[in-house]
DNA sequence: CAAAGACTTTTACACGTGTCAACACTAGGT
DNA sequence: ACCTAGTGTTGACACGTGTAAAAGTCTTTG
């Protein structure tokens, strides 16, 4: 561009004749300035290219803006609408996301924790890596900043704040349904990387129980699936299936992408799982995976209401920013889980 | 933590007795301080809590180790394995990824290029958002920083480097094996989105020609399908196999998305797409989604290499930035696609 | 024992902007 | 023309760290 090129505010100040503390206070709040100053400074940048120094500005303000956010993995569209929830809703409420990804890591994840401490986000959202994850880094974060953990829990973590699907309640209505249709269910566990894999483990065999049945677990043996839930749904029902096991039963995955690689599994031993065979073989999940109005069979599952449960994350955050000196108590906040009824069951 | 929180290194140059600037040498290359200072320094930060300031440390050096990154979807899996494969290799070079998502929306682009401006970001990556996208944005940050365009290039746009696959070659062999295998394929193209749609489009023809068949194009009309692909591929198929169009077809479709949309439609009129069937219906995609091996049937595709194209882009970026007062020429590289023949074709 | 060498510390300034108190200015009313 | 109120501007200091030159210290070498 043509422009001539700015680099600060004082050259600016110089250029087009207004003090530098007003040019300071015309790009925090052009309100805060004189009709005639915003005119000359707003036809001033036209002919300038100029733009705050994004360290210099937040280095000494006692807000940043900036909320960090961590995310377990990104090849999963379950995370990803997370983070798209919650991007718009900081976005609404003005301010500005910084996303990390842990990559499966606690390290990394660790790494993130201090790089947003040295940022002085005002907050942090973050979502668990699971089992590996060190606690002690989200107890550094919530003793130093508003801090809300969302999707998965900790058990033995206390006085921090939760966001989530109350898997009690969603993996309880699959399991009811299923064994409503179809008889009692079979659970086809995920390896047990997160929180929420052993949450719903025990609330289908609460359920189970309260229903008068002998719940059944399969899956929870480590196969070699590269990390893929896909792979581990598909490589423990070809072992089962093979072996004429299930055939005819109802099985509950511990998520949507367990259960697509259940499915491919029906598919690759010529089994056709769906709500209109009669006491045959039924294939459910849970999540409400993007996918699963286009798979074959449409999978029947419990939607997780992301966008609620993004929303309620920032939420509360901004609320703990807002208030920082009052002591409020640990909020836990559950949200219900919606029975999907398609083709699998 | 019971451990003393210190903010500033001054504060922690009085409580160990180092002096200042030695441990901002410290904490840059801890080998440029001596031996001992180092043991002192280092058991002194045991006894306490301190992170240098991030914005501070960035705001006068000459590099910041920092990339901008900007991807127009989050919810599209080919995305997040670019970024992944984006985020590892600019971890191995000793850089940091700051990632933007343009939601799709160019303002949100236009504005991500600003914020990476404003960081002084070393370099920046960028994922053009299509059609839409305002080519000013691309020339601007260009003409400021190494700059490299990746995945998708726009036609008018000169004197930029780009990594991506080489659509010419990846279309031309699925479309030659498709034409080879099950006959003349037809063209179920996209919302033309961005540019590889067109390319691909392009490129199909392209070849339809050299073999001496007429190029039959579906589906560029504007379908209802909420910004999915899959409900797009769906959507318009199940109107053409409604009226028996295109039943016994091979199906190329513009995207693996879109092929999960195809692969719906015609089962959902009881269609069996796959290779097996003699001069039957054929489905095929683009891009080797990582859901490919789990469909029903599993999709003959297209890979992209998507680990070489980000290894590629960074390595790029990273030779640019070095070499900061060259000018050395535009620089294009296009990989070559990967034929997966699976079931489905 | 003195001189050279290798580090370290000190001193001083720089980065680009936020912030507040003190100041200058304009407009309105008498 | 004068005063006051109100608003806008300016000067001065602050934020936390990088950086370079000068001065200091200590160890090694002749």
């Amino acid at each position: 561009m043509s422009k001539p090129e700015i680099h600060t505010m004082e050259e600016l100040s110089a250029a087009i004749g207004v003090s530098r503390p007003t040019l300071s206070r015309y790009f925090q709040d052009p309100s805060k300035v004189s009709k005639s100053s915003v005119e000359r400074i707003r036809s001033g940048l036209e002919q300038v290219d100029y733009t705050p120094n994004f360290f210099a500005t937040r280095m000494n303000r006692k807000s940043t803006g900036m909320i960090g956010v961590i995310i377990p993995y990104l090849n999963d569209l379950f995370f990803t609408r997370l983070l798209e929830a919650i991007e718009r809703a900081a976005m609404r409420a003005g301010y500005t996301v910084i996303t990390q990804c842990s990559h499966a890591d606690p390290d990394i994840e660790a790494r993130a924790a201090e790089t947003f401490l040295s940022m002085n986000v005002d907050g942090a959202v973050v979502a668990p890596l699971g089992n590996h994850s060190d606690l002690k880094v989200y107890e550094r974060l919530n003793s130093r900043l508003p801090f809300v953990l969302m999707d998965s829990r900790p058990a033995r973590l206390s006085q921090v704040d939760f966001v989530g699907t109350d898997h009690v309640q969603s993996t309880g209505i699959i399991t009811e349904y299923l064994n409503r249709v179809g008889g009692p269910p079979v659970f086809l566990a995920m390896p047990r990387v997160n929180f929420n894999a052993l949450e719903r483990e025990a609330a289908y065999i609460a359920k189970m129980e309260e229903l008068g049945h002998e719940p059944v677990i399969i899956g929870t043996e480590e196969v070699d699936a590269g990390g893929y839930f896909e792979a581990h749904g598909l490589a423990v029902l070809n072992a089962y299936f093979s072996k004429g096991e299930f055939i005819n039963s109802s099985i509950l995955c511990a998520n949507d992408r367990v259960a697509i690689g259940a499915l491919r599994a029906a598919a690759h031993h010529g089994l056709e799982p769906g709500a209109l065979r009669q006491g045959g073989l039924r294939i459910a999940g849970h999540d409400d995976y993007p996918l699963c109005p286009f798979l074959i069979p449409t999978l029947t599952t419990v939607a997780q209401n992301v966008e609620a449960i993004g929303q309620a994350a920032i939420d509360r955050l901004i609320e703990k920013l807002r208030a920082e000196n009052s002591q409020d108590n640990q909020t836990v906040q559950l949200m219900d889980g919606v029975l999907k009824i398609r083709e699998s069951a």
